[in-house]
Parts: structure tokens; sequence; C-alpha cells
DNA sequence: TGCGCCTTTTGGATCAATCTAACTAGCATC
DNA sequence: GATGCTAGTTAGATTGATCCAAAAGGCGCA
């Protein structure tokens, strides 16, 4: 079974042979042109059948069509929150008949570089971009000079122009801020990374709003990782300050799972004593204990609505750019101390 | 910016043209071939720069060469147990200058077959496979019937034959059960999907076999599906059992989260009345409470040992099948009555 | 000067599709 | 009988990099 012959592929001129027509008009029949008669065409499929041809994309790409493959660059695939955006993004691009590349850069420009330059090399019709801290302005730029589309997800590099889509950070964040306030929480302290991406800097905007807003004093910046060990080393940071907050907003899920522990472990009564949320709602958050009350963020739909945008940059690349925000929902649960529950 | 002309890429034509030299002295030293004079050599390089060159990867693979792409095929990419192991995949495969073509089956047969005819008409050089629940023998025959290379992972068509690579599951399960055993639980459950994958029934084998040796009786089957909710409805099923079991063991990590959930909104008392395990060792496992006792089976390095096996068996098609068992490392918590803590 | 030998370079064919323009029937119309 | 028109089909050029056989150039040696 493993030692037999790998046959040579089937090609259009062994099918027109079979069919006894040209390779034109096999080409014309399998991309079902209304040019070619119904006995010829039933003729060429049996052919196609009989000799068990399979459409060569490469070979159609090199006289300058479409590749029909997009390339997905996120930061980390390992991350409930882009593996949920790539599951959206790779459900929509199946349904339009595309395959996505998927290339990791870890936050580092260069390993990015490296996978437009790929991506660049394969000749993707487009590219669904989360672009790595500190992506400068000009490598946006080269893409669009080279006519690749390209959409930005999650974040945006400031200035780079294009289409993009991310969720409502600021207005939900505010809606999220609005309920502790009106809970009674009254000292803020934001856990965000040391480094913001545009993501994280539109949640701090949005918390500073609401507390503007209210006249209450601006939020106390704890810049650690925005990983489980960088929210746990949160609890340390507000033992420290002078007044003690009742209200810890971590710019993610995760950062918020890691501070809830460390600060449990350090004797702080969550919910009760310091409310403290989160971002995204990955699925945990249901279920974590106490359940942690976040900004419901759909990482799935705006996968999906990546992927409609790029469609369309494809189809007219002349068309202006947009920018898709999706609504954030404010899911309140037992971390911030109570109110009603939600799923 | 948006409305300037996307200019004609530039071609080994184009860079042969600019240094004066042919065609084929252009493609020799981008190959870095040893028959290039260096003043020749150089003079290329700069002409290539200058003009902005790309090389053409689907024009190249058009004469038979290697498309240098891998198509990866899961079932679902949400999900933090294969996330981590198309992370592993991803790097492994960045490294060697491969790009991965995304895919998820869902695990619907058809689907995958789509996704396998797709990754076929683009030439993929091989594919790394978790095989939808449901798939035939024949679906895997015919890839290798048309000299495609794959490689199983984590699970596998019984009788597929070929490359495979998944955790130790039934050694592993052995040791899980061998550590229950001896801390004192007689009563077994078993939760796993209604339909079992490979993966699951070999959990489930290596249960029996620990049970087998001690002669105490084999496990409860609770027939739920693979996910949170499918474990939180074991919970009634325990209740309604004669005896109630001492210990429930399940298929994966997010059944057990579920079930503990379930079984302490039930009144059970996690970890002393009924110890409860996972397999797989997620982020959350650590961190949940109680801290859940599972096998580690480490999915990045599953990833990247499928990236050994595929890459070697692209470089020599006719070596012999090989199955690589990744060990798979039994981490005690708290949700089976403590032990010694682990990270 | 001619010959062999080695290094370096090259033209042309090749891969498998698509595109263009032209060609063939068949039939009606003037 | 020439012309126009339509529907169906096709030969040949095209795409960009690679492979092959052969050519060009340089050098030493008889």
């Amino acid at each position: 079974m493993s030692n037999s012959v790998p046959p040579r592929r089937a090609t259009l001129s062994d099918v027109a042979a079979q069919a006894g027509v040209s390779r034109a008009t096999v080409s014309l029949v399998l991309r079902d042109s209304p040019l070619v008669a119904e006995p010829t065409r039933a003729r060429v499929r049996a052919a196609a059948e009989r000799v068990g041809y399979l459409y060569n994309r490469g070979a159609a790409t090199m006289r300058g069509t479409r590749t029909k493959t997009v390339g997905l660059v996120v930061t980390e695939i390992d991350n409930p929150f882009f593996a949920e955006m790539a599951a959206g993004v790779e459900a929509a691009l199946d349904q339009a008949g595309y395959i996505a590349f998927l290339a990791a850069t870890r936050d580092a420009p260069d390993r990015q570089d490296r996978a437009l330059r790929r991506l660049r090399e394969h000749r993707v019709d487009g590219i669904i971009l989360c672009p790595a801290l500190g992506t400068q302005v000009a490598e946006i730029a080269t893409l669009a000079a080279h006519g690749v589309p390209c959409v930005q997800a999650m974040r945006r590099v400031p200035g780079s122009g294009g289409d993009f889509t991310a969720p409502a950070n600021r207005a939900g964040m505010q809606a999220l801020a609005l309920h502790l306030i009106a809970a009674g929480r009254r000292r803020f302290a934001f856990a965000g990374a040391g480094v913001m991406h545009s993501g994280v800097r539109e949640r701090l905007a949005g918390l500073r709003d609401a507390l503007r807003r209210h006249r209450l004093p601006p939020p106390t910046l704890l810049r650690t990782p925005g990983t489980r060990a960088g929210g746990a080393a949160t609890a340390r940071l507000l033992a420290a300050l002078p007044e003690r907050p009742d209200a810890l907003v971590c710019s993610n899920d995760v950062m918020a799972f890691g501070a809830i522990a460390a600060l449990e472990q350090a004797g702080w009564r969550v919910g009760s004593e310091v409310a403290v949320t989160g971002v995204g709602d990955v699925p945990e958050a249901a279920t974590y204990r106490p359940a942690l009350t976040t900004l419901r963020t759909g990482p799935r739909q705006i996968g999906e609505a990546a992927v409609r945008l790029l469609l369309r940059r494809i189809a007219d690349p002349g068309a202006p750019a947009e920018r898709l925000v999706m609504p954030a929902e404010l899911v309140v649960r037992a971390s911030c101390g109570g109110g009603r529950r939600s799923a």
C-alpha cells in the first residue's frame, strides 16, 4: 500500500484527450462557463471523473487569477481569544471557498516581517493582521503599496489607515465602569501590559472617561504583562498602595484569573472587598470561582467581520477604508459583587 | 495612498535585465547555487534589491518542486488543546521554512473531505490530520494513493497505518488510576464522549488495565459529550447510580471542569468524597478550584513531533511508517484529594 | 595555433492552467 | 450566392521560475 507508485497527476490535457475535445473546452466546463453545449459538458465531466482529475490551483494562479488564499497573522494561537477569532475566520473563509495560511508572530516585529514576506511570496489574495507590538506604519504601507489587501483586527497600528475591525473597547469599558461606580466602587486600579496595544489603550480611555464623568480620581496604573502571571503580580502591587483600591479592572480575562487567585491567596475577599473584572468572556470566565464579570467582545464575530471586510476589499480594492466596531456586551457575575446572574 | 497604482510585480526577467545577465543566472543566484561567480552574484543581488523583486513560489511550484506548504486539519481550533498543538505545529514549520494551511472539520467527515480536497488542489507537500469521528480508512488511503504524505495526530483511524503521533494515553491513564487506587479509591466511573475516538478508547483501556490488575470492578461508563456541558451532565448520572462512585475519571480537562462545578453544586465534596480527574493539563487546570489532577499530554510537543514526522516523510516517502508516542505525565492536584502540590 | 579542460553563463523547452482571437457550422436574411 | 449572426469550439500565446544541454570564455600545454 505504501510503496505503490505515486501516479502522475492527471491534467487538463489528459481530460481533453479522454473526452476528445481541446484543453480550452475542458477549462470552460470546469469553470461552469455557459459557452459549452450540454452534451460536451457531460462528456468532459465524465472524462474528468474517469482519469481522476484534480484542479491545479497553482497553475491557474500563474495566469494572474486569484489564489483563493488568505493570510491570518496573529500574535499567538494558543490564547483562547485568538483561537476563537481564528475559528471565526476559518469558518467564514471556508464558506467563501478560501483557505487561510496561519502565522504567529509572538508579538515580535521581525517574526511578523518574515511571516508577511512569506505570505506575499505565496501570493495570498489578502491578509488579516493583528499587528505585533511595535509594528511601524511603514509595514502596513508596504502591503498597500504592493497591492495586498490587509484588514487589521483587534488592534491597529496608529496612523496606518485601511480597514479595521475590533470590539467597542472604549464604549464597553465605559459601561463596565459605570456599573462598578453605580455599585459604589470609588478607587480604581487598571492592570494592563507594560507596552499597551491600541485595544488596551482604548479600554483604559473608556475607564478614564467614566471616572472623569463622575469626578472620581483616575485609575492607578499597574503595568504587568497581559498574562496569568502578570495578573497575579498585581496582588503585591495593590497591597503596596497607600489607599487600597476597591476595584481592579484588568485588560483581559486571563489577567483577571491570575489576579483573583493571587488576591484571595493574600486574604482579599474578591467580589466584596474588591471587585475584579476582565475583558473577553472566554469560556473559563463563567465557571471560574468567583465567576468573572467581564466584557463579552465576541472574538469569533470579529473574525467573521474581518473576513467580510477583506473579501469586500479584494473584490473592490478602490473602496474607501472601513472601520467595523463590534458591540461589547457587559456580563455581570460574582467577581464584582453580584448583580444579576448571567451565562 | 490607497489609490496608487498597484505596480506590476518584478519578475526574474526584470532582475536579469537590470543585472545584464540571463534569467537562468538570476535563478541560480537566488537559490544560492555555487555555480555563479562572486561578482555576478553581487550584481544580481543588487539588481534584485533595486527592482524590489519578490520570489514567486507559485511559478516555481509549477516546475514540480515543492510548495513548502502543509495542511493542518483539526476538529476545532477554539479548544485550548488543539490551539496549543497548532502553536507547536506553526512554530516547527516556520523554522523549516514551511507555512501551514489551517482547516477545521468540526468532527464532520464531509467537511473534512472538502478540506482535504482543497488542500490537494493547493498541492500541499503534506498533511497533519486529526481525523474527524467516523473517518473511513479509505480517506487516508486516498491520500496515500495520491502520494500526499499524511501524519495522524492525537487520534488515529483504526487500521489506517501510516505515521502517527499521540500522547501515551493508555500508560498515562494506568499511572493515574494506580495513584487513585493507592489513595484508596475503589468505585470508578469514566466519562467519555458517546462516540469515542481512538484517544479516548485508549484512555479507557488504561483505566480498565489498572482496575483489572487490582481485581477491582470495571468502571461505570458515562457517555456524555466531551464538553463542559457534557461534564456537568455526569453529576446527575452519578447521583442516580445505586452505589456512589468515589472516583470520576474524565477523558479530558474541560469535561472535568464541568463535572466539578456541577458536583459541588449538587453537594458533593470533590477531592474527599469523590476524586475527579482530567486529561490534558490545560492552563486552567492549575488555577481551577479545586486544582485539577490530570495527565499532562503536552499538545505543543505533539504538534512539534507531528511536524518532525511529516518533514521526514516528505524527504523520504518510502521510509517505514513511524508511531511516536509522547510521554504523558501525571500531575497530582487537589481534585483527587491532595497528595503533593504540583504546578 | 590547436586542443583539452574547467568554470561560468545561457537559450529554449517545460510545467498546467487561462485568455484571446479566430475559426467552423448552421441558419436566416437580403 | 454573398452576408451577417449566433453558438460552440479551438490553436496558440501567456504566465514566472527551473532544468538541461550546450555555448562561451579563460587558461595551460604541447
